[in-house]
RNA sequence: CGGGACGUAGCUCAGCUUGGUAGAGCGCUUGCUUUGGGAGCAAGAAGUCGCAGGUUCAAAUCCUGUCGUCCCGACCA
């Protein structure tokens, strides 16, 4: 929830799980509810998503984080195949004489750009950028390879690292390395090139909704927060415990900016030489973070199933000399394993007690408890962790012969709870705001996504962020009629927009 | 980049004010007993006190610098 005594919160509700008052607190972490920040950063390396390097601002992502990952990689890559995108990689390093022709592109990121000026010990002749984003590269690329409209399309993904020098750094939302896909088109017209930037937009809100769990809403972003050396920028936007919003993936409409900067062209069918118009879109780890900010709890992770590098581990029960139920655990899980379920057995010696709340921490979405009453019942309990203890439907029990039915379905469930109850959180802290101190005082006490009509200017963006900080997170098409007014500034309103504080 | 805080065993921290042989709990190792919500007993191992200078007979402790982390702000696709 809220940070204590901070976040106003018209429409708090018991939205985001407490911890159960018969699970004692944890010892590794702080409740969520009561620290986000410190919670935040305490679960990311107490359950092993990542460890801090010698680098400064960068992070090593740990198995059960790339765990989480690589389930990323694979929901998103599907979706980018499915719209007929293929896998490349570009170089690492670009040369500055690259970087530097897309003008605002350079101006944009010149203060976070990393620099090669040595080989050994000698001095380059030309620095190269560690990019800090591929359109340079790859738009240099495209200009060799594209000749004719009949090589257009062009839809190109890779997923790669990529490093930005940031001052202020934390786990995931903000690293100076992190990985990301990005993807970049080519297109023989304007119109081709805005349905492709919609469509990977769309890709990204369907992916954290229904794979991330995480609610979002889409639209596109203001001048000021545009993409450098974007037409338009679109992203999707998500909505933190502490009233923060998290941009989660962005797709920039290029136009013929960067198409003009490296010389992108191609004989069209009347004959005339023009200039492709490109596209480009990115998701990157910071998804992740929005994942555990958005289903964490007291407890620890509630990682979202699809998502989850463990989707049920095993707790065999034993008493005395009777190891069967470890077999048991082994031979039920190896089973799910063959049906492709990704099961893990915790056989270690620890008592019962110790790995419940240890896989609890780490956010594995069902437990499955095989005790001796177990192996007499012919049955297993298992638990849900998207539940509270006690809460009715959280405890299951499954006969054998039918776990992998019964997970499947509970997988689904979890998943679904997860959803249903960000969503909530969301709509509950969505927020019109229809005169100026309203939209002031919501802003300023981070209360959530304050919508309102906006007249879309600069200054009456900027004028807002001096005075709370806050900023759109991105627009729509005007929901209130012709001639409304912008709540900001009183100049007639173009668009809808929600304002908050953002990471 | 500005303001604030922190850095001592794998983890959480005490010790620093007032300089004098390095501490606790948890974890770890071994053995035995245990195991349906963080087990018990016994024995044991484990720290260049972030790093570098300085002051001092003597520095975890005082001073300077530096690196890193956290919080708040600025900046940030």
């Amino acid at each position: 929830m809220e940070e204590a005594g901070r976040a106003f919160s018209p429409n708090r509700g018991p939205v985001m799980s407490q911890s159960a008052p018969l699970s004692p607190p944890l010892k590794e972490i702080p409740p969520k509810s009561a620290d986000l920040s410190a919670w935040y950063t305490a679960v990311t390396l107490k359950a092993e998503l990542i460890s801090y390097s010698p680098v400064r601002g960068c992070v090593v992502l740990r198995p059960y984080g790339f765990g989480m990952w690589e389930n990323l990689q694979k929901h998103l890559d599907e979706r980018f195949k499915a719209t007929g995108h293929e896998n490349a990689y570009f170089p690492l390093l670009i040369p500055e004489s690259l970087l530097v022709k897309e003008a605002e592109h350079v101006e944009g990121f010149a203060p976070e750009v990393a620099w090669v000026t040595h080989g050994g010990a000698e001095r380059l002749a030309e620095r190269l950028a560690i990019r800090p984003t591929s359109e340079a590269m790859i738009g240099t690329m495209y200009a060799q390879w594209i000749e004719s409209y009949r090589d257009l399309p062009v839809l190109i993904n890779q997923w790669v690292n990529v490093v930005r020098w940031e001052k202020a750094t934390r786990p995931f939302l903000r690293t100076m390395e992190f990985l990301w896909q990005e993807g970049h088109t080519a297109h023989a017209s304007a119109r081709e090139a805005r349905e492709e930037t919609l469509r990977m937009l769309e890709v990204y809100r369907e992916f954290a909704e229904n794979v991330a769990a995480v609610p979002v809403y889409a639209g596109a972003k203001s001048a000021s927060e545009r993409f450098p050396g974007a037409v338009e920028t679109f992203s999707i936007e998500a909505l933190m415990p502490d009233g923060k919003a998290l941009q989660s993936a962005t797709s920039h409409d290029l136009g013929q900016n960067f198409a003009k900067a490296y010389g992108i062209t191609f004989a069209d069918a009347d004959g005339q030489i023009k200039h492709a118009y490109t596209t480009s879109w990115g998701m990157s780890w910071r998804m992740l973070g929005a994942v555990i900010m958005t289903h964490g709890d007291d407890r620890g992770l509630r990682i979202p199933p699809k998502l989850a590098p463990v989707e049920a581990v095993f707790v065999p029960i034993v008493k005395g000399e009777r190891r069967d139920t470890v077999a048991k655990a082994h031979e039920l899980a190896d089973g799910l394993r063959a049906a492709g379920l990704r099961v893990r057995v915790d056989d270690r010696d620890q008592s019962p007690g110790w790995k419940f709340t240890e896989w609890e921490m780490r956010g594995v979405p069902l437990r499955v408890e095989i005790g001796p009453k177990d192996i007499e019942a012919g049955a297993a309990v298992v638990v849900r962790r998207d539940m509270r203890k006690g809460e009715d439907g959280s405890r299951t029990v499954v006969a054998f012969d039918r776990l992998e039915g019964a997970i499947r379905e509970l997988l689904e469930a979890v998943g679904a709870s997860l959803y249903r109850q960000a969503r909530a959180f969301l709509e509950s802290h969505t927020l019109r705001a229809r005169d100026r101190e309203t939209l002031v005082e919501y802003c300023t006490s981070r209360a959530g996504m304050i919508d309102i009509p906006w007249c879309g200017r600069d200054e009456c963006e900027a004028r807002v962020k001096g005075q709370t900080g806050a900023t759109t997170r991105n627009t729509r098409a005007l929901e209130e009629p012709p001639g409304t007014h912008c709540v900001a500034c009183g100049e007639p309103a173009k668009v809808s927009a929600y304002f908050a504080q953002s990471y």
